[in-house]
DNA sequence: CGGGGCTGTGACGGCCTTGTGATAAAGCTG
DNA sequence: CAGCTTTATCACAAGGCCGTCACAGCCCCG
């Protein structure tokens, strides 16, 4: 497994080189825009780092631009180095053709994580992509289970909790049936009823400002549960 | 599968055909009310997506002229793109002919899912409940279990007045024989005349103007009910 | 004119649903 | 194995949906 790593700060680049070695993987790592280009087309690559934030001028300097290029001729996955405030930058990256994205600051682990994440999916040949939701000022990756509000920290969701946000965001406004919610999280019939409202309960408590008021997941009694962004 | 996307926002209308096209469509776009209608009529689509809020003069420039135009030729599938704010841009629309709506802001996922869901029930003839009803200046969804009448604030029906709101449109301007309601509302047998006549005022209450003297819900002695929009 | 059936109205209460807290079991990490 | 997180189970209080009942008004008919 070959990886390339984009960043114009050594010290990360660096970092990131020897945790992806200590992963088994080899590295090349280049510092800017067309460094990236041209090193790409010498050789071939498993996976992508790139860091969006490249200095530099006006043309082909950008990790955008690279990532463009890149994706003219190779489908290889790209995954983005971004920090959190630029939620933009994500989106543009990925209608770029990135396969997936990191906030900085990182974790080795998280890293090595996401990489392998990727790679598993880009193996399996689904570029499954546009996972993420938002909605006004929520945010929600149910890649990685994370829901953030506002400029706020991202809340970690546990799996349960990350399923049922996924069909409750999928469905915004309506109000879903509890046996549908059960399909969804548990598998037909993999649930009682008390066991949604225990997981409800505990969503609250984690994505709303006064989990006492419910804003977002409000109930529907003999019904089920709607989700308003 | 192809589809025409109608947005002004050409940032959004990008966004829009980016996500579908994923999803397997093919997709083309058209920026005003004439191009879209023009666009519509050199070939055929499996579904349009329209944004009702088109900027532009007074004839043939809104999004509702777009749909009215397509509907006299056609029965595409329509789905629109509307704000929260305006439930009256969405009576409007679905008097139109609009099959389904969906609220601003929305995920690439969710409008995947909502435009699978429309191709589904048009595919089935439509021998499913429609997305919403609506007529006049009423609004009725039974996936929301929102009763709306002119701009007023949205009234929440409870399960039981939500299936008997359900019948009584789906067979507006006719009798409905009292055992055909308690049929379609509990079961067959599964209801006594008293409680049908307890839920019919409850419903009244929450949906009349004057529940004193009830407008929409009539009673024929004898029958049973009829419902005039 | 009186009675019976049907309907609208109001009140009451039971029971189901929901929210909440506590606690135990299960799974994962180191 | 210890310790933590995650998930399931149980008990209980509050609230509201909805079923039941009683009564008044109305129309029809004898």
């Amino acid at each position: 497994m070959k990886a390339l790593i984009v960043d114009d700060d050594r010290t990360l680049a660096d970092l990131l080189s020897f945790t992806l070695r200590r992963a088994g993987f080899e590295t090349v790592q280049a510092f800017d825009a067309p460094g990236a280009v041209s090193t790409f087309q010498q050789d071939s690559y498993d996976i992508i780092l790139l860091d969006v934030n490249l200095p530099g001028g006006n043309q082909l300097q950008n990790g955008f631009d690279v990532c463009r290029r890149i994706r003219e001729t190779s489908n290889v996955p790209i995954i983005l180095l971004t920090v959190r405030d630029d939620e933009e930058d994500i989106i543009k990256g990925l209608n770029l053709g990135a396969d997936d994205y990191i906030l900085k600051p990182f974790s080795p682990r998280q890293l090595v994580a996401r990489v392998q994440t990727v790679l598993r999916r880009a193996k399996e040949g689904q570029a499954l992509m546009p996972a993420a939701f938002s909605a006004r000022d929520i945010h929600f990756d149910p890649n990685r289970h994370e829901f953030t509000r506002g400029g706020a920290e991202p809340v970690l969701l546990t799996r349960l909790e990350s399923r049922l946000m996924e069909i409750l965001f999928l469905n915004a406004n309506q109000v879903l049936p509890t046996a549908t919610l059960i399909d969804h999280v548990w598998g037909p019939g993999g649930a009682t009823p008390d066991m949604l409202r225990q997981l409800i309960r505990r969503l609250r408590q984690k994505v709303e400002s006064d989990p006492g008021n419910p804003q977002m997941i409000q109930n529907h009694p003999g019904i089920g549960y709607r989700f308003i962004p």
